[in-house]
DNA sequence: AACATATGATAAAACGTTTTGTCAACTTTT
DNA sequence: AAAAGTTGACAAAACGTTTTATCATATGTT
């Protein structure tokens, strides 16, 4: 059987509350060699906390839940790894949740992490799904739990709300800068899509690169994507028939896309065509042609959302917080300087 | 405030007990009328039960632990996927536990788990570690426990244990004998790590074949990976002085090593050299030479992992069941006929 | 009319903690 | 020697459920 906090205070001869008192280093009046006696006694008998018990007693699981719409992708099962080596840090737990985009099922997760009396949720589904409504009452619901969240990607909510963001408007120019600089003018984009705040604001990057060139920006070689390797695939086959030197694929995704896509009308990487991708996944470097492309800080954004997180679980009283962190441009091989 | 058990009885004019008893939907001999009634009420009231509380009293959690090396890893993301997935339509909850390898991590994980009064463990870390005692004194404790275990391609505990696995031995047999069957007879292997239960079946199974064609096994053409990229590479560099048409990577990752690594010596793929991997990562469908492989049903092996371990929970007393998946070859375009 | 049975619901204990106000036994001060 | 203060520890309630034995009341049987 498990051994309780009551059964070292019968072997102690002393009270349940004098143990938990010195098991949990409450300020007390307890002397320094029972304390002493109780830790070597629980250390002893294996004494290991009842959380359920702790959980009713305090209302406080020391357990967020992680809610992504999928653990396969690897950018969020890097972020998830950041928060799940944060709390293991801090001998805390984490649930993971996978909506699949369903909002329902997100709404359903949140509301099992409620019943479980979760500290904090970390929310990295950002896309307003098909079913708007039911993303929207989600949001609400979640507020209204008074719960810490913490939002990846995103920030307009209609309260304030913690969040770690990058600043994807830079991300998008200083990739386009990078493209610019090395010569290319007739430069094709495939996007995110449009109903995604990051996706947009990328894309803006984009724009004003263009701008701080003075040149004109070219609608017709923007190809709205999904960020899925399909996606860029389509937007080489809706780009064949135009003329660009340059791809800038908002993300890695549609850049592997980009590339199967563009063998296929027999044009290589970089000779014929430059391509750049957003996200720095791991196989980018890999590749045998490898991706220039713009690193996010995954796993540090993971890491800093469980220690708001946790901060906020301490301190109840605490404002929201916005981190924000930097992205990087990382040159290799898929880029190159013409003329 | 959260509305509770005792908040509806008393709405109701009713005892805790009652509505515990309907809630549950437990065999009692309440009326249909008030049955009906506290459902309506626990409806309306916006009734969460606190699990906590139901924890405690219980000592069940409704609660799995999966406890992986590395979640980044495409292999373990599809598993916990597979796992989540079930447990998501159960109205169970996943704990999710990397241990990077650490058995130290491990052992702390194994014993937060138990503290949460954890319902069953999916252990997916098959590595003896760098120090194997610890690693071993976890298979004990686990074992102590007496909770409920579902380990992933291993069987040799001391005790019968649930467990998920593929016939190994058959999946090196079967891509061998691909190759044979293309024509090549000078063969090279880049293996796992021989310490590992899977991948000397594997190699036992490639051994197999050969004998099957009354062939000589030449060792001089193995080389002992670690499963990573790198030590494809690695591989690559001590066969280049071999003679050898063909290279069975025995994981995917090694298989992009091997890639780049006969890139590096201007021989490609598959016209110099053919090139077999095992796993199906899902990217070795969309590489530029779409990758000859072996495939595990790993989604379905977490999706079954979950459900031995929850019918486990329910009851105490059924016996171990080992689980056994097919593996497939994946032909693509990484393998070719010679002579 | 007396007893047996069926029906509907409840009282109360228990799960293992945490926490606060209280208490007894010393020690110091007056 | 009485009062005041200090020290060390504890009693008891509470958290929100589940569960079992029990209790009225109503219905049926002889």
């Amino acid at each position: 059987m498990k051994v309780t906090i009551t059964d070292i205070a019968q072997a102690a001869g002393l009270s349940p509350a004098t143990v938990s008192l010195v098991l949990n280093n409450r300020p007390s009046r307890i002397s320094e060699s029972t304390k002493k006696r109780i830790k070597v006694l629980a250390q002893e008998m294996g004494y290991r906390p009842n959380f359920a018990a702790v959980n009713l007693r305090t209302s406080r699981s020391y357990t967020i839940g992680l809610i992504v719409p999928d653990i396969r992708n690897d950018h969020y099962a890097t972020y998830a790894k950041g928060l799940e080596d944060f709390c293991q840090e801090m001998n805390w737990s984490m649930i993971l949740c996978t909506t699949n985009q369903s909002p329902l099922r997100e709404k359903q997760y949140i509301e099992a992490l409620y019943a479980k009396n979760i500290d904090g949720i970390a929310l990295a589904t950002t896309a307003p799904y098909a079913d708007n409504s039911i993303y929207t009452s989600n949001r609400e619901l979640l507020l209204s739990m008074k719960i810490p969240i913490v939002q990846s990607d995103l920030t307009n909510y209609k309260e304030p709300i913690n969040a770690v963001v990058c600043d994807h408007e830079k991300g998008g120019y200083i990739a386009t800068l990078h493209l610019l600089s090395l010569g290319h003018r007739k430069i094709a984009f495939i996007t995110g899509p449009s109903s995604l705040e990051a996706a947009q604001s990328r894309l803006n990057g984009c724009k004003r690169a263009f701008k701080s060139y003075n040149l004109k920006w070219n609608d017709s070689l923007v190809y709205e994507g999904d960020y899925t390797y399909e996606s860029g695939l389509n937007g080489i086959d809706y780009l064949c028939d135009k003329e660009f030197t340059a791809v800038f694929a908002l993300n890695d995704s549609m850049a592997y896309g980009v590339y199967n896509g563009l063998s296929k009308y027999n044009l290589s990487v970089p000779e014929d065509i430059s391509v750049i991708g957003y996200d720095d996944h791991f196989l980018s470097a890999i590749l045998t042609v490898p991706l220039t492309t713009i690193r996010q800080p995954v796993y540090e954004m993971g890491k800093e959302a469980a220690r708001i997180l946790i901060h906020a679980a301490e301190h109840p009283d605490t404002k929201p917080v916005i981190t924000s962190f930097e992205l990087k441009l990382i040159v290799r091989k898929s880029t190159r300087k013409i003329n």
